[in-house]
DNA sequence: GAAAAAAATGTAATCGTTTACATAGAAAGA
DNA sequence: TCTTTCTATGTAAACGATTACATTTTTTTC
């Protein structure tokens, strides 16, 4: 026979077909001989629940959504696989895109997912250019969660952390060791909000110490540890170099690390070097890395839960969690040669 | 007016639902003015198209599905980006399901993934319990891709690289540099099928070159920086440690050039190690680590490009490509002390 | 023990596309 | 000109679950 489906189970069993499909969604509705006998036909007859038919005549679908720029960040990963975890133990299967930091790729993506009535959608970020096409999605059409940022607008569910202050701090980490000519190397700051605050967050640092960015030190990188690399070399042959460079993500800074210890330059004692995220990987290099925390599981967890709740009519949010983050201070930040306050 | 479908914007275009589900799949079919009013009306009313009762009509959902272990490992997830980017490219968005290495789990998914009716499956592996019950699914219910190994069965598709002969080379390596103390060790050898091949192609490379593998030399571990860490303290209390050890990943073998540093055992003066993967890191930490390469990306594009000649009939497979590996011979293998071969 | 309330179950319309099949009109072949 | 063959389009029956509403059965209340 061909794939059995409600209606032959309900046949078979004797009852109708809206206690089938009550058996397999509300089964706290029926008696319990009722369920055990519907159950027990369905196992018989290998029935197969028909998620698309269900779907459809929800008219929503039971599918997550998750926008993020890459998964090769070991960090946004992290923050994928924690919030995979716990929507997927409470049955919603996620479909990942990730944009490629691409504004055109991130639309079509949108598009395909509206197509699709996906019950709700997360987004690490998103291109700054598409911002308010998201934030109308977000207000008229399903949940949605921003991740890795805080936002202004309190009617929009966020779970993140300030990335202004973040980096204001890691910057006044710096200063606080002598460093008086400091370098910052974002990612794509002109198109990623929180790596634009990132930067601001810098550059107020530098303002409130009174120092000045010099001519040449804030520049902007591919995400990836080669162009960390190819920034390193960039900022050593220039004629002045700063003693200490502030990047916006690990993997440029260990990039930067690597071609550090292939020109021969000491770390921390010629130059200081910090990073982003702390990674995996940032405790394990030599010297160990010095960063900011990023709580990315917890992010990914949180989302999730909050989401569960939303969809469930358990709660209504909306959510807005900022998370704390933390300076790992490790061995590639130092005084600036020539400088002995302590 | 709520959401239009396609049937009013039949009405207005003055055509039949038929006709503007072909502007939507089929547009070479109709004549270039009728396709024109059909897509005038659908823009000018903002028409969505409904992939829930598209696909819930052809009976086949166009969503594809991904299984793999974890997307912490970073060249997994290298492989699972190619795949989506070449498979997003033709329209076809991916469910991605970390299974955890965990039987139970990935059963579960793969039975939710059953009930979406995904056109088409592919896995980065998966534990040895459920393979036979993969392997039907592949036989009967829809096209599967496996990944990262090759197969005997040559009725499946696959994409993957030789994982015994890989480990036999590099175990191979070791030993034209002289050692004879040489230990080996996996992440869930006894529930994954490469893992347990990397192993037997140590094992055989040991035996042919007539070499003991002593007690504790083969270790099972769980997949992370960590877990690598600790099995080198491990080796390290061991009265009689091994010359080189053979991680079957790079994140064991960098957890492990970690525990080396903090004990002040020099790498690879004092032991070699060798990991395997090549992940971006690999060749960023100090000493640069001996590993083999992988060609992660290059079977995830594979494996789209032909999931995707698939399901548009325009080749039949069964596709086998077996991926030439590659060792990159870095800084963490060299003579084992006291051994001057050259 | 009758009425009211609650629990369990049934009826049947509904969701929006797809597609096999039918048909009309145009082009090609005789 | 009359078939025959294409091409473009229309008709209408699926697909399989959900759910508002109706009905029956059971329990509670007085």
């Amino acid at each position: 026979m061909a794939k059995p489906t409600i209606v032959d189970i309900a046949k078979l069993a004797g009852v109708s077909t809206a206690t089938v499909s009550r058996a397999l969604r509300e089964p706290h509705m029926l008696a319990p001989d009722t369920l055990k006998r519907v159950q027990d036909v369905m196992a018989q007859q290998h029935y197969i629940y028909n998620a698309m038919a269900g779907d459809f005549s929800r008219r929503k679908s039971s599918v997550l959504g998750l926008f993020m720029p890459t998964a090769e960040s070991a960090k946004i990963s992290g923050t994928a696989i924690a919030l995979q975890e716990v929507v997927g133990s409470h049955g919603f299967p996620i479909i990942i895109s990730n944009t490629l930091f691409d504004e055109q790729l991130e639309r079509e993506q949108i598009i395909k997912c509206r197509e699709r009535s996906l019950s709700g959608m997360f987004f690490v970020g998103c291109m700054l250019e598409n911002e308010p096409m998201i934030f109308n999605l977000a207000k008229d059409e399903l949940p949605a969660f921003f991740l890795w940022d805080t936002l202004d607008d309190t009617s929009y569910n966020y779970v993140g952390f300030d990335n202004f202050d973040a980096c204001y701090r890691m910057t006044r980490y710096l200063i606080d060791l002598g460093h008086k000519d400091i370098a910052f190397v974002g990612a794509m700051a002109q198109h990623v909000r929180r790596v634009y605050k990132r930067q601001s967050g810098y550059r107020q640092a530098m303002r409130d110490a009174g120092l000045n960015i010099h001519q040449g030190y804030i520049q902007d990188a591919l995400p990836g540890l080669e162009f960390g690399k190819a920034e390193m070399k960039t900022f050593l042959s220039m004629p002045n170099p700063p003693t200490a460079i502030f990047f916006a993500s690990d993997m440029l800074a260990i990039g930067a690390l690597s071609a550090c210890r292939e020109a021969g330059i000491r770390v921390p004692e010629d130059i200081s070097i910090a990073g982003f995220d702390n990674i995996e990987f940032a405790e394990h290099v030599y010297p160990g890395l010095t960063t900011v925390n990023v709580p990315a599981a917890e992010m990914g967890r949180i989302a999730g839960q909050c989401m569960i709740d939303i969809l469930r009519h358990k709660k209504r949010g909306p959510f807005q969690y900022k998370l704390p983050v933390e300076i790992m201070a490790r061995g590639t930040c130092a005084p600036p040669k020539g400088n002995c306050r302590v």
